[in-house]
DNA sequence: CTAGAATGCGAGCGATCGCTCGTGTTACGA
DNA sequence: TCGTAACACGAGCGATCGCTCGCATTCTAG
């Protein structure tokens, strides 16, 4: 139908990915409660108001960062299915943990959006996607390997897996370049630890 | 010497036990950041002048409250020291998880002030001293445990081990009560998977 | 060429923050 | 009893926040 792209709406979208670059270096630097909006569009070399043309508020743009992030799991994670659910244990952990070490490492802004448990709701908002796919991935990979085990037990088992990651990752991301692999190891070290008396 | 206390030294003591408790929650319902000493000090049901007699900041009363966490832990992980060390794994871990659990949810307040492992610095200063009171007790019982073990890797796995805690607390403590010795059974399963080849 | 839509600017608004200060009140030592 | 120090109040200061708005600039459609 187009052609070509309407050039006009090309330089809006170029804006919006900058701004969620600049949203992404803040909020690793900062976290995402102490990043100010003037701060981000300062970093994106724009004015407030020009963030404010493309981003309604603070957690609109997080929410597009979440979203950038979940496309990101989405592709980088695209091997992982129930297919994949009978793989020897070590194998799973390395497709499950792998990608996401490697998102997490490639987006430094992704931790801080990254919840923890008992985020107060209005922090959680924007993470609440990419939670949710993520637990959705687990449980489903878990279902597929143990039927048998009972809906609250699995329910569980995705929980504490989730908060693995979140303790885990944002000290492996945080490390330098030198340590990562060790703690990467670790990483997988928990997982099997924990999964294998479980799923193993 | 002293009879009885000073009558007016108690009234400001007090005043800066109900300050803690007030801290302790808000702090447990907004978190660290949130928290704003206006709304601390309404909670304690003073005014904020009043806050700032005995405390020169917010820093200052979140330092407070972890000392006071610090002090409620040395006290109950009293009985684990390096005379522990070669207990059996199952029973180091419960000496070590059981405390931990039991003042984290006696002070829902803890977790704010239990810090991640990419804090920026000015969040991460009223943390430091409990973060590294733990973290030297873990190291002191895993060289004792296994003193062949090199100091690179003990380090990595005090760190792993203190980034579990963080992790899976706050997921205990913000679980109502009927789940929450499931969870803490998985905490334990953690521990026991991940310590278990390493110190067994 | 031009009307109008999309993009961009930045001073500044209203709200809220951590914190101060002038002033009163309470309790203790002498 | 009374002078003094500790305790308490609360309006409000200066800074900063998220966000707005009036206006300028850039580009496209017709």
């Amino acid at each position: 139908m187009e052609p070509k792209v309407v050039r006009r709406q090309a330089r809006g979208e170029r804006r919006m990915a900058e701004l969620q670059d600049a949203a992404a270096a803040v909020f690793a630097e900062v976290g995402y409660e102490a990043a100010t909006t003037n701060a981000i569009a300062a970093r994106a070399g724009v004015s407030p108001g020009t963030l404010y043309q493309f981003y309604g508020n603070k957690e609109a743009i997080a929410q597009a960062l979440a979203d950038r992030y979940l496309e990101q799991l989405r592709t980088a994670h695209g091997a992982l299915t129930t297919e994949h659910a009978h793989l020897p244990l070590d194998e799973l952990i390395d497709r499950m943990a792998g990608p996401m070490v490697e998102v997490n490492v490639a987006n430094p802004g992704f931790k801080a959006l990254f919840g923890r448990a008992d985020m107060p709701e209005r922090l959680a908002a924007p993470t609440r996607a990419v939670h949710a796919a993520l637990s959705g991935r687990v449980d489903a990979v878990l279902a597929a390997r143990r039927p048998e085990l009972p809906d609250a037990d699995r329910a569980r088992t995705v929980q504490v897996t989730m908060s693995l990651f979140g303790g885990l990752l944002p000290m492996i991301v945080s490390a330098d370049e030198g340590e990562r692999p060790a703690l990467v190891a670790e990483l997988k070290k928990v997982l099997r630890g924990y999964l294998g008396p479980i799923v193993g």
